[in-house]
DNA sequence: CTAAGTGCAAAATGTTTGCATACTT
DNA sequence: AAGTATGCAAACATTTTGCACTTAG
């Protein structure tokens, strides 16, 4: 189900970049439409390979917002990977701003769903969505 | 957005039936190929629609596990609403088995996130990734 | 040189819509 | 009779796939 890359090549590269620089909620339309502008084109089915490839490797995270509009993809960055902690996503609904949270409580779960009902969670691709504090 | 049903029609009361006697996630195709097998047929479009009316009135609700995989339904009847347990969702990301769980802890999750970190969880929405029993 | 990535066009998927017909009230 | 639901087929939007070609290591 999931594939990862092993080349480094210049699409991969601008594709990383502009997600980098992007405040959150790209599409892979947006990613297709913004390289048409830029010139430098990149072709669709690449921008979904990549994109997948970058959600397996734990670098971007895609979102479901409803089933019928397209997916979004966001840069998690570094805040994650500073220390041993785990780091779970929430994700707002109303405004679509990404919480990262270090949380015991949630670490808790992790083993519950193991020991409990054998289930090993991928805190990597799970993401909570909810309504944040600011919006509710 | 939404739309309520005001007649009460053939295919509805049956739809209707099949999803309370079904247990979750039954999908829009499952309903379709359900009815040419009983013989009593049912147009794919009037399924769409009664659904979305059954979730417009608060009778059945409707998951979206990820963007690809269609939608799924569940009618919510006395089970989940006795106690107010809630039904969470695991995915395998091998073998894209989808899991029903109403499970205390994960209840008393949702409420640490309110109270410490004030994040209101969507349930409905919210999946959990990783790898199930048969998969590991 | 080999494995992996690219890009095009075509296919697959799930869902929605237009419209004439049929059913509920 | 008026308003609503149905069902077909066609339209839609997003994502995936097959395959010949290119590129990275």
């Amino acid at each position: 189900m999931g594939t990862q890359s092993k080349y480094k090549t210049k699409q991969r590269d601008i594709l990383l970049k502009y997600l980098q620089k992007s405040t959150g909620h790209i599409t892979a339309g947006d990613v297709c439409e913004y390289f048409k502008e830029q010139g430098s084109s990149i072709g669709q089915s690449t921008v979904y390979r990549q994109l997948e490839s970058l959600v397996d490797e734990g670098i971007i995270n895609k979102y479901i917002i409803d089933g019928t509009s397209p997916a979004c993809f966001e840069y998690i960055g570094d805040t994650c990977h500073a220390d041993d902690s785990i780091c779970f996503h929430c994700k707002c609904e109303k405004c679509g701003k990404l919480i990262h949270m270090h949380c015991d409580e949630l670490e808790e779960i992790q083993h519950h769903l193991y020991e409990e009902h054998h289930f090993k969670i991928n805190p990597m691709r799970t993401v909570f969505y909810g309504v944040c504090e600011d919006c509710q």
